[in-house]
DNA sequence: CTGAAAGCGCTTACAG
DNA sequence: CTGAAAGCGCTTACAG
């Protein structure tokens, strides 16, 4: 199958002069090794091309190189750049990533863990925290987009806040410093996973915001639960039928949802700001180029990114001595345009 | 570093009562094994979770169960599209998709191969023939994205007409008939690589359009090697200035360029599409929000996923008698908004 | 029909 | 300071 000989480090001992174990421990810098012996093999690697085979590696416990990042929606505008951003990181360490969107049973999480990854990077709500607990047991150097609570899980792993908790309540005070009292919540599109919807931490910093400024907050201002943009459509008439009365600022899940919300508003017949203010999550690009453009939480994508693949690093190369969790605290960022 | 024990094969014939072998003849299922002892493996693997290890099993020759996709722009929309749908298709063979930014250099050739990937997918144009060929040698099942010409890449691998020489021409075509005649093509932003534009199929059907309608087709009606929004904006103003004439219809790299020439084309002052029609490509969910809403020409990614694991699969488990290049073709269609 | 054994390319404890 | 050797978890040719 393959045609190619693959350089060994039979190859790379006999082009240097040198028995295997030096070639080894050459590459692993853990042995004294005669300087000019060193200096060959160096050559030897350089001059054949060589890279120690990972499969090799692997099986004795060694790194493989690949880290994996685990999805709700791997091909979203967010995970898009978030990833990229590793994978810059990654390729300086001849590290690759992979990508698999999140599903929520113990047949996933074994393949997961068969498959040697050196990190992982989970940032899903569809995942349930049981089975985010069964992943951190294997022993597997995790890191969680801390979009929910994940306070429950214990042993070493580490977490990013990606501070939209308080982008929630920002988007609440921007919206009721702008006058509205009438809020809706509008939250992901449902693929199936029926998830409840209140684990994220939009909802939870949407209320909290709420009632600190003790204006009504109700379960049943939030919209959910809809597979389709006129499923959605339906709930935003049922919910004006049902209340008697049109909500006067948007909060929306992402800024692709906003952008739905934003047409179906305007089919509507209301006008986007002066009737309702609509705010979305994510700071896509798209938000810059809707009418009006549009108002968004920017969550600090690349420094998501950089902060994965530092603590990731940190506890594949540290683990022992970490203290756990390791958090890094990030800060979103309330972008206003037209739309509020 | 690893807590937990993985189950190994040995644990399965423990379990089972059988020998290794027997263990590895039915999950490779290629020799006979006794009926009652086939049965009391299987449920041993059910009952352990049992998964082979990957990497022995790569050791040995095996699938790795990893495909990489190595593309420009990993992080856009268009190439977001394409992973997902190749990454449903592979879970459910257990499969990864990886992940890679492209280098066009030959450490990243080796860095690619020796991390044993059952097949690759390739859709870059920064990516030299050269090195493709390299790859293409190695003996991985490679398919390309037929996004310029790959004629002169000989060996096994497979290609996918994404149809972009046609859509490019659908565009002028569509722009000729609204009356166009002084077309404008603007490449995409270049980030550094320098790479000429007219390897690019687009710049091809484009260019061959104009010529089939006789109509003006100058070398100076691309712009290109832009690496900003500004200097887009500048380069634009230069052309005007150059031209002594305000082009008619532009047609642009992708959606996202679209977006923002348009921005800097109402900046000037003119109409879309009264003073120049604009037609992207890629068909990004962002088409449908801009205003005015933008024409584009769809690229049927969920399409090139299914064709690229299609063929993928077939070259990793039937090389020997695959007569090459494979050629899949895919068709654009010319979505018609208001911006033309 | 089936088991014992060689070997994939490494790492590193062990023994000099 | 450094080499020979065991072993990681598999696959499969070889020998019954």
């Amino acid at each position: 199958m393959r045609n190619l000989k693959r350089v060994t480090r039979a190859d790379v001992a006999k082009e240097a002069g040198v028995t295997e174990t030096i070639v080894s421990y050459v590459i692993n810098n853990n042995r004294y090794v005669d300087k000019e012996k060193r200096l060959s093999v160096e050559k030897a690697i350089k001059k054949l091309h060589y890279h120690p085979n990972f499969a090799a590696r692997a099986l004795k416990g060694k790194k493989t190189d690949h880290i994996l990042v685990v999805a709700d929606d791997i091909m979203s505008d967010h995970f898009g750049k978030i990833i990229s951003e590793m994978e810059k990181i990654a390729y300086d360490r001849n590290c690759f990533i992979s990508l698999c969107s999140s599903r929520n049973d113990e047949q996933f999480i074994n393949l997961v863990y068969e498959h040697f990854f050196d990190g992982i990077l989970i940032g899903s709500i569809t995942l349930s925290e049981e089975n985010i607990q069964r992943l951190v047991d294997t022993g597997i150097p995790i890191v969680l987009l801390e979009n929910r609570d994940y306070s429950m899980i214990t042993g070493i792993y580490g977490k990013i806040d990606t501070g939209i908790y308080t982008g929630a309540r920002q988007c609440v005070k921007a919206l009721y410093e702008k006058g509205r009292r009438n809020l809706l919540y509008v939250d992901r599109m449902d693929t199936e996973s029926g998830q409840p919807v209140h684990i994220d931490y939009r909802y939870n910093g949407f209320f909290d915001q709420l009632k600190e400024y003790n204006i009504k907050h109700n379960i049943s201002q939030v919209v959910y639960g809809y597979k389709s943009e006129d499923e959605l459509r339906r709930k935003l008439f049922q919910y004006i039928k049902d209340e008697q009365k049109v909500p006067d600022g948007i909060m929306c899940f992402t800024d692709d949802v906003a952008c739905m919300v934003m047409e179906i508003v305007k089919d509507m017949g209301y006008h986007i700001p002066l009737d309702i203010s609509i705010i979305g999550f994510n700071n896509s690009k798209i938000g810059r180029y809707t009418s009006p453009t549009l108002s968004s939480v920017e969550i600090p994508r690349g420094e998501i990114g950089k902060s994965a693949m530092k603590i990731l690093t940190e506890l594949i190369d540290h683990k022992e001595d970490v203290i756990s969790p390791i958090v890094e605290k990030l800060k979103t960022r309330l972008v206003i345009r037209e739309s509020i």
